[in-house]
DNA sequence: TATTTCTGTTAGATGAATCTAACAATAATA
DNA sequence: TATTATTGTTAGATTCATCTAACAGAAATA
């Protein structure tokens, strides 16, 4: 039923890792090393070998040394190169602090298809063998990045078109939430202003390309009303003022 | 301890992720709808119910309409927000088929930080804004990946520099892991190939970016043998053959 | 050899998330 | 109103993954 891979949970995944991991400096791996890898009781661990032995994914008996069969070590590199991928594609493409890229990538590693995993691979193939796209990317967003971790900094406007009034070549098209008359929609073109505010309408899921429609234009005491995917959403006139949109259907009035 | 958002699950996400969604289409939630929309039998519905009332989530007496809270419509909202974030990297930018892609998102969506998910949607945002990255990813990256979902086919050779020979402009530079010379190294550019050679390569870990050392050259009969990330891995020459390295470390002999 | 220490196992408990089957409350219909 | 759905709840079981505490086996040391 739920069984995703043949019985081979995400935790069951985990401990492959840490075996091939651990039999990658050390010649043997111990119920010991495991439980330390993992960050998790020895008693834990018997259970999980003794499970995985069943599968057929390492060779186990009491109290012997742990290793892994042929079809172990196919899930164990194929979990280790999810992993890799992940954490690459978080640190090196969206420039995540490398603990917290770690952090999500474990967790994420065991629910990423062989098919996506295939077309990030190729996305990495493809950034490496283009190097214009690897200078757009670095220059252009990696330098736009460093600006969100400093707080509430703004990063150089000559390069950055997303937080504050950046380069946007495109600027005159795009106007903000607050103006969109009552009854129009628009599509999320970017979110301006400092990180705290971009991050708080993240959140409720104003998300590049997602369409608003205004219910309510707000007033400085009255907030706006919008809808957002179908669910309405009442926010304050300042956090609509920073929401840059491209209109569409513009069937109401035009404003400036 | 583990104890990730202070009590809520990714379970308990996915709960009020479709409390949200139904009340965006109908007027009320009820318990029957929730379980048919995470397809789950009713009887789970409801001690789900009590945990998210009593972490004040929602708004729940027996037998009664379900209404979230501020706090609760938050949660549901970034959890929204989140998947419809990666359910777009996925298909807009990868290419994943959106039933595999939907799949994907729901399963990572709990477990994508804070941090990397404002990254993420800085990442939109800028592709929307740069429309020369837009096009490069498109017309590059875009039509190479049509190429992988006709199996085995190869994509457009102008086009795409993953698959196959490619425009490749620094193929000059590339030599395939099959004539790297014992004790040396390379970093995987591509892998060459057909899509289940390149999956089965990639599941092995090689992926672009990621260093190869050759232990032992293998033959038509032998098995090559390399270490990638400190493992030893033993693959045939005709798989060696259309990994593609850039050469590092050139401490051994120079090969053509 | 005897003792101590380290390592691994077992037993038993807990908590999350689910299920089925039985029951209760409400709503719809005859 | 009485009967029949429909809907929601409870009870009880299951599975997974973990824990602590107690114990057993092996290795190191006295």
């Amino acid at each position: 039923m739920s069984d995703p891979k043949n019985g081979v949970t995400g935790s069951l995944e985990d401990y492959l890792e840490a075996i091939l991991r651990i039999l990658g400096t050390s010649s043997v791996a111990r119920v010991r090393d495991i439980a330390d890898n993992l960050q998790v009781s020895p008693a834990s661990v018997t259970p999980a070998m003794k499970r995985l032995a069943e599968l057929d994914l390492i060779r186990y008996s009491k109290r012997s040394y742990i290793e892994l069969t042929e079809k172990g070590a196919g899930i164990a590199r194929r979990t280790a190169a999810r992993h890799r991928l992940l954490s690459r594609f978080l640190t090196e493409i969206l420039g995540t602090e490398s603990t917290q890229a770690e952090e999500d990538a474990c967790a994420m590693e065991h629910h990423l298809s062989d098919s996506s995993m295939e077309r990030l691979a190729a996305f990495f193939e493809f950034i490496a063998a283009c190097p214009e796209l690897g200078r757009l990317l670095e220059s252009g967003f990696g330098s736009c990045l460093e600006g969100l971790d400093q707080l509430g900094s703004r990063c150089s406007k000559a390069v950055c078109p997303i937080i504050d009034t950046g380069c946007g070549e495109e600027q005159g098209d795009l106007s903000s939430l607050a103006e969109l008359p009552p009854g129009c929609s628009g599509t999320i073109a970017r979110i301006k202003g400092g990180r705290a505010d971009r991050r708080s309408l993240i959140d409720m899921g104003f998300i590049q390309g997602v369409e608003v429609t205004m219910d309510r234009p707000g007033s400085d005491e009255l907030p706006c009303i919008v809808r957002l995917d179908g669910y309405r959403l009442d926010i304050p006139l300042s956090a609509a003022l920073i929401v840059l949109l491209r209109r569409v259907d513009v069937t109401g009035g035009g404003s400036a």
